[in-house]
DNA sequence: GACCGCCGTTGATCCAGATCAAGGCGCTCA
DNA sequence: TGAGCGCCTTGATCTGGATCAACGGCGGTC
């Protein structure tokens, strides 16, 4: 631990970011780039650590660049709900709206590129190609957000893992940039808790439903934090969407 | 019945709106706000009618003028969730994007104000007040979509059927310019599947929560189709809310 | 190398809400 | 005026997932 143990001094330049091309500044030119380049900053962030705190004013936003945050709405008597998933490129925070009406958690190691709020404001106001962007990002998060709400709302406890897994090996698929077929691993960068409150249910019903997919042969276990897909049609059919997308990157 | 039945030749002028100030248009200069008036045409629809098929391309998008919308997602076994309830001032519709990945269908009488796809996609790129309220109105309704998935995914019945209740009073509230308290009396401008599909439950429990409201003195039921707040305090206390917005106008 | 704490699994039981079933009320239309 | 229908309510029963409880594995630590 040093003085300012997460502030990244110089983890590099926008042109050789590993999000350049997907994130909120996608559509900016080399001259807008310049200025995000002076503006912007590095930190990261522990496993569990608060990026933003449910309902406190928070003084900075920007993208996610590598790990999983999770998004916490909480009821007063502690129920709580993940609201959102958030990987590499996605953007957290509200611009023009101080306090945030959620809670940003790290749920792996995370770096953030981030911006001071009035930075980002004016930013955003003066480079219409980061407005444009973050626009279309808005709308691909609402629409997988209503997307989330079809399976809060109507799909089974199994058909709710189905779809989660499914999201999880459609990333993966595309990072790695290989077709989503029958035999692929993924990752699972969550515990039970944590993808027990992302659909809804509890850990002991989540951990039901593994066992239950395994022993059903749609899905192996080789270990705890991964799945490898066995059957493929069968895991989308329960999923009960083709074209899913809670993460639009 | 005439030829073109839904068209409003004339309905008039942006000026004189009745959403003028709270919808997309609200930024817009006098000059924005000329060009406007020349693109929009105004189209009515009644109950139960469609304005935009699920997953279909759709041609024109725009604002609620007058009524409620509902924008519906389904599985494909015919399971039903309401994704979203729209009223005056709100806007519908997927810039940059040709389908919509819902259903969008009347819930009572309503009156659109529709821009062609084409047309609609070189106002926003032009005029950046255009884009900059869709942006902040586009976030207003992640937001609410957010409050939503705890509703499904944590709320009791009884917890859904207060927070709706809590929504409709309030836009009540605000649209007759007085104050939330007890005695206020709301129109529901729903069915009762219609509330179910929305709440993520079923007709009969819909129904009984109802009458189990009333039954303890939190709502009095002069009709089906209003109710009164006789307890506001409990009523808040149910939602588990205090600041909870769903409509964000 | 024994203890502890965290995470996940499994079993037993319970219960909120779904499902199945039967009317009731207030319309429209013949 | 009464048949039919849409909408809603109420009752009886069922069940998926929550809750309560026990335990196993594994990594850290003294």
């Amino acid at each position: 631990m040093v003085a300012v143990p997460n502030l990244v001094s110089d983890a590099g330049r926008c042109e050789t970011c590993p999000i350049r091309d997907r994130a909120i500044c996608s559509y900016s030119s080399p001259d807008d780039l310049v200025e995000l380049d002076r503006t912007k900053y590095y930190r990261d962030f522990e496993p569990g650590e608060e990026i933003v705190g449910e309902g406190e004013p928070s003084k900075s936003l920007g993208s996610v660049v590598s790990g999983v945050v999770a998004l916490h709405k909480s009821l007063e008597d502690g129920r709580r709900q993940v609201v959102g998933l958030l990987f590499p490129s996605d953007f957290i925070g509200r611009p023009f709206r101080p306090r945030a009406p959620y809670e940003a958690v790290a749920v792996t190691p995370v770096r953030m590129c981030l911006f001071h709020r009035s930075a980002f404001e004016t930013l955003i106001s003066e480079r219409t190609a980061l407005q444009r962007r973050l626009l279309e990002m808005t709308l691909d998060e609402l629409d997988a957000a209503r997307e989330w709400l079809v399976l809060l709302g109507r799909k089974t406890a199994r058909e709710r893992l189905a779809s989660f897994l499914l999201i999880l090996a459609r990333r993966e698929a595309k990072l790695r940039d290989i077709a989503l077929t029958s035999g692929i691993d993924v990752a699972i960068p969550l515990t039970r808790e944590a993808i027990a409150e992302f659909l809804g249910l509890t850990i002991e019903t989540v951990s039901r439903q593994f066992t239950s997919l395994r022993r059903d042969g749609v899905i192996d276990l080789p270990d705890k934090r991964s799945f490898r897909i066995a059957d493929l049609a069968t895991l989308q059919e329960l999923a009960g969407e083709e074209d899913f997308l809670i993460d639009p990157c």
